[in-house]
DNA sequence: TATAAACGAACGAACATTCATCTTTAAAAG
DNA sequence: CTTTTAAAGATGAATGTTCGTTCGTTTATA
């Protein structure tokens, strides 16, 4: 049977999502066409429609890629052991010193144009507030509670809240380096750490 | 000369801009057709060209108007008298505050869309950088390196780092409140300033 | 060699923009 | 104050282009 294997298939898909990315980072969801993709990807609009339904559905599926690598470093960070202001510490290094890698540009850039289909589809924001938003602020009010109760945090402070700035002032610092790469997020993150350790 | 007066031109041009910003707020700028403008404005594309040479054009005074709305904030804060904690505690206050509220809904989700457009365009990118961002930035500064010396706020960090953590939490609260207008901004506002107040 | 993959020209819809036509305006004439 | 008139405003059907999608044909595979 003349069928290509799976691994071919497979292949193809992530071909196909990887052109679709970078067009995507570079001129955004709307303004990029099929043919661009099938430029990038050097394939033919032919080739594509047999491995998407429609552009949509590269749109939705480059969202969930783009989604899930977020996703991925909060595991990343919940393994580690120590306290949780350690925990912290290691979010917001890792998390920060992110946006300074050059090979995380993409998805930055990707980051931005996803933010503006949210507010278009209720499909992408949903599936972006609970599929990952939501756990993030969660998972951040839960180390600074536990931080509150180890003695290193101020109790004083509303978890929730601060779960909030720090996945917000993320955010921020994304959208800001992806305008002007030049911005120090590192100092930035050391600030931060200092203003949440403080004394009181 | 039966030309209509200087006045009724003007009002033309802001109700093509109000319907502009409607739609582009609601859709985006490349998802909102000349058309929708027009059903919106309850003009004929004829009359929407006699204002604007193109869509380009119309995108781009929306820009203006939504930066320059932006700008003016910065300015009422600076007009107060008191110590520059009190002006910062007014901006957080002012700023922060002005997300829950139903008017400003628009300029938010406007702001959004105009990440994704200044990421594609330099010209637009150079505009909010430059013409918003940077002062921003700096005159936030100016005020943290103020209330340093004040003996209000820890000397031991970096004032530009303060401010832009400041100013990029404020676009990520932004992006999140256009997201989910439930989530609790008042409160972050609160922990911020007890974070920067801080005893130190 | 039969079947699936890949191609790319072709199609129809949607879009930004134009223009011939009609309508409104306000200054000038009565 | 009313009527006239020429210039500007407004219209919306038409235009040329771009784009997402399809499909008949060609190529590669097992």
């Amino acid at each position: 049977m003349p069928k290509v294997s799976d691994a071919h298939i497979e292949a193809r898909h992530q071909q196909i999502l990887e052109a679709a990315r970078a067009c995507f980072a570079r001129q955004g969801f709307h303004q990029t066409s099929i043919q661009d993709i099938c430029r990038e990807a050097e394939l033919s609009p032919g080739a594509v429609y047999k491995y998407f339904p429609s552009k949509e559905h590269i749109i939705a599926a480059s969202c969930l890629d783009c989604q899930q690598a977020g996703m991925e470093m909060i595991e990343s960070a919940r393994s580690q052991g120590g306290t949780a202001l350690q925990a912290l510490d290691f979010l917001v290094e890792h998390g920060f010193g992110m946006l300074d890698q050059e090979e995380s540009r993409e998805f930055m850039l990707m980051s931005v144009q996803l933010w503006s289909e949210a507010l278009r589809s209720s499909e992408v924001k949903d599936a972006l507030l609970t599929g990952s938003y939501d756990t993030w602020v969660q998972g951040l009010a839960g180390l600074f509670e536990q931080a509150q109760k180890e003695g290193d945090v101020d109790p004083s402070l509303d978890a929730t809240s601060l779960a909030r700035i720090m996945f917000g002032l993320w955010h921020g610092l994304l959208l800001h380096k992806s305008l002007d790469p030049d911005i120090d997020v590192k100092g930035c993150a050391k600030s931060m750490q200092v203003l949440y350790h403080g004394t009181f």
